[in-house]
RNA sequence: GGAGAGAUGCUCGAGUGGUUGAAGAGGCACGCCUGGAAAGCGUGUAUACGCCUAAAGUGUAUCGCGGGUUCGAAUCCCGCUCUCUCCGCCA
């Protein structure tokens, strides 16, 4: 969530920039800040009434040490009237704030000015492209029957033990994951980022430190005995683990990466979209986390994206980059990039990554802030990526690389894989 | 799952219902001392939100979390969470 002291000092700014995202927030923010004038009007006499009744205590305790008894007599009633009387100032004080706190998560992070105007898919900037699209035959197959051709994939066994959406990998398709996720760690490692391996599922203030709670909820499964949600991304256990820190100004950035299953209920898709791997309740995913000093948020953006594009690179998948307009982007981020990578036998381009920058709009609710060079504590700067997630990699790997013998393994899977063909049998 | 013990600051640890945001020790930072270091000495060392243009200063809240008793709670009472020990179960 915003900040209040950006909302209250820079309101014209707040509103001309989430006019990028569609919102107008003029009504928003004067209620806002009208709150906040309650919250702190009532605070200021609640803190002076509670100064004056601190005050009279310590008389109290004195004078009856002093033996002073009838004298501590009469102020107690006094100060028990008054005791009455703060109850509505707090009140009101706790009903301003729940005010301010309620319509403050309503609002969406600030785009940066970089980000294209455009209110769908539509206005997404390609930012760079690379790789080269394959020829293939006439009888190339999609994935999904390519899946089933070489025994890798059974998604109808998935429907059986669990449902749709849910597939189960045989064999060289399991092979392949597990070279992938190893593939994928080992070369964040290379690049300096600390491997974590986290919990699958977290609590109610997690869900809310990272803001799947309250707005996406209906996106995470629950188990409701525990009271605990899985995790659609490992983003949540391991950008939870600074939630309430202060961190040193020489820790950062922070650089993390973490392997998880991903769980998401992804109620209302349908259609082609969710055909074989394209969209699934369960997959693979690694990806990587930063925290970092606002001052150098934007250069650890641009190293994860040319880290995520060497990875696509390497996988010689052709890819592109997106820039995502006002109309795009989730509600909590500041600027993304999105990577596709081309499927070749779809003849579609899929989401593989998306790499955010979130400024403090994460940090502000997960009250992460680190110490800065004057000893001060201010709020950090909070990224993310995918690097990168499986199926759709897999999707395009299978498509793209299918041959008369099989499907052939790029070079840099090789050594992970242990394999360089996938043959049927 | 059952029984018991516990939760205090960066860490350890004291704490009688009444200037306790909290003794003491350690750590850390800065200063003095030193050729340099160690030792020694001195000073400082939580967070949030108010007030003040800002700094300085100052008010309020916070001793696991939430409530209650009281003029006054780290201290008494209730609920919850977590940790440890023993028993049970178990990859």
């Amino acid at each position: 969530m915003l900040t209040l002291k950006v909302i209250t000092e820079n309101r014209e700014e707040v509103v001309r920039r989430l006019a990028k995202k569609h919102v107008d927030a003029c009504g928003m923010i004067d209620r806002i800040i009208e709150s906040d004038r309650k919250r702190r009007e009532s605070q200021y006499q609640l803190d002076a009434n509670l100064a004056e009744l601190n005050r009279m205590s310590k008389t109290i305790g004195q004078w009856m040490k002093e033996g002073k008894k009838e004298e501590a007599e009469a102020i107690r009633r006094q100060v028990a009237e008054m005791k009455e009387s703060n109850k509505a100032l707090e009140e009101a004080k706790a009903a301003a704030e729940q005010a301010v706190y309620s319509l403050l998560v309503q609002l969406p992070n600030l785009p940066h000015d970089s980000v294209p105007e455009g209110t769908g898919a539509a206005g997404n900037r390609i930012e760079k492209q690379g790789g080269v699209i394959p020829e293939l035959g006439a009888g190339a197959m999609p994935h999904w029957d390519l899946a089933r051709e070489y025994d890798l994939i059974d998604f109808e066994l998935g429907v059986k033990i669990t449902g749709a959406g849910f597939p189960v990998y045989k064999g060289y398709g399991c092979r392949l994951q597990r070279a992938l996720i190893h593939f994928f760690l080992e070369s964040a490692r290379e690049a300096g980022y600390l491997e974590i391996q986290p919990p699958y599922v977290v609590n109610a203030d997690s869900g809310f430190g990272t803001g799947q709670l309250p707005d996406k909820e209906g996106q995470m499964y629950y188990v409701s005995q525990d009271e605990l949600y899985l995790i659609p991304t490992a983003e949540v256990p391991v950008t939870n683990m600074y939630r309430d820190v202060i961190l040193e100004e020489r820790d950062l950035p922070v650089m993390n990466v973490a392997y998880s299953a991903c769980f998401r209920r992804e109620a209302g898709s349908y259609g082609k979209d969710v055909r074989g791997l394209n969209r699934l309740h369960q997959f693979d995913k690694v990806e990587i986390v930063r925290i970092d000093r606002p001052e150098h948020s934007y250069e650890s953006l641009r190293e994860m994206v040319d880290y995520v594009r060497s990875l696509v690179e390497k996988l010689e998948l052709p890819w592109r980059i997106l820039r995502l307009c006002g109309g795009d982007m989730s509600f909590h981020s500041a600027l993304t990039f999105d990577f596709e990578v081309y499927s070749a036998a779809q003849q579609r381009w899929l989401e593989v990554s998306s790499v955010s920058n979130f400024e403090s709009f994460q940090a502000n609710r997960l009250k992460c802030r680190y110490r800065d060079a004057d000893k001060k504590t201010q709020l950090c700067h909070t990224l993310n990526g995918s690097a990168l997630a499986l199926p759709r990699i897999v999707a395009a790997l299978l498509e793209n690389n299918q041959t008369p013998d099989g499907i052939r393994i790029p070079e840099a899977l090789i050594p992970y894989a242990g394999f360089d063909l996938i043959k049927k049998g």
